[in-house]
DNA sequence: CTACGAACCTGCCTGC
DNA sequence: TGCAGGCAGGTTCGTA
């Protein structure tokens, strides 16, 4: 379900709700995720202080005394923060539950999602080959021009690579390659540094702008809080296939790409 | 090393 | 109304 812009959402929305707190329970009621959610986790963390909410990649890492909690929302995962005690609901996993009654529920229909206790996060074998955040500054155009020199495969790929960089997901692979006139089927190491460049700014406008609107809600995404995010109206090319490019009306055209769909402007895009 | 397909799951939508 | 089939925002794993 979600990319870089909605797991920085989710966090922006639980994380004045849990910071500062100490949890009292972790309630599992499906251990069944991704990796299953292991009975000796609770116990490390109940009675714990949560000293920060942060991300790295689509992870968010909940930073305590000792030790963290890494968490991925994986396709359908959805992260509520509830005044107290609810019914839980089907596919409801896990609570977390905190000292002045604050209840963050867990939801997953799909299972692809995940939440794990590790003492090390950063040495984390989920986190050890990440490559740099799109974000930051050191993912700049030089940077992109040296990692696409030695590929060959198309670019709309390379951009979703994570070793390469993270949180480029397939929305927005195929919106910042829009913005910058590239075809997504373009071989990596045929693009010119100055399109690197152009691609690496469309790449962090087109996140940033999407995290100011609080994502993108498509089907079953909502904020922590429950709202749903307003990037939908801004996709140019996601989802529009036959219909018409918003620079030059020519229809959109639609490829699979390992199995992702792939959306572009066969006009605008070369 | 890169590149690609399969696999992991459930829910929802479409078409017969 | 029912049911089969296809599709979905992610990531890892196995194989060329």
């Amino acid at each position: 379900m979600p990319e870089l812009p909605e797991v920085e959402t989710t966090r922006r929305g639980i994380a004045p709700h849990i910071e500062g707190k100490r949890f009292t329970a972790w309630t599992v009621r499906d251990a069944r995720l991704r990796w299953p959610i292991e009975p000796q986790w609770t116990e490390s963390v109940v009675g714990q202080r949560v000293q920060a909410l942060t991300r790295r990649s689509k992870y968010l890492v909940v930073h305590l005394e000792e030790g963290q909690i890494l968490a991925h929302l994986g396709m359908s995962g959805q992260f509520r923060v509830l005044p107290g005690a609810t019914v839980p609901e089907k596919h409801d996993h896990s609570d977390w539950v905190f000292d002045d009654g604050t209840l963050v529920r867990y939801r997953d229909p799909r299972r692809f999602g995940s939440l794990l206790y590790t003492t090390d996060w950063q040495q984390h074998p989920l986190i050890t080959h990440l490559g740099p955040e799109p974000l930051e500054e050191i993912f700049d155009g030089a940077y992109l021009y040296q990692q696409l020199k030695k590929r060959r495969g198309p670019i709309k790929s390379a951009l979703m690579d994570a070793r390469l960089v993270v949180g480029v997901g397939n929305i927005y692979a195929n919106e910042a390659l829009f913005r910058t006139g590239i075809h997504p089927l373009r071989a990596s190491h045929r693009i010119s540094l100055a399109r690197c460049q152009r691609l690496v700014e469309a790449i962090k406008g087109v996140l940033s702008q999407a995290i100011e609107e609080g994502g993108t809600t498509l089907r079953d995404y909502v904020s922590a809080t429950g709202a749903p995010g307003y990037f939908r109206v801004s996709l140019a090319v996601y989802g529009r296939a036959g219909q018409p490019c918003v620079q030059c009306e020519t229809p959109l055209k639609e490829v699979r790409l390992s199995g992702r769909i792939t959306v572009y402007c066969p006009r605008c895009q070369r």
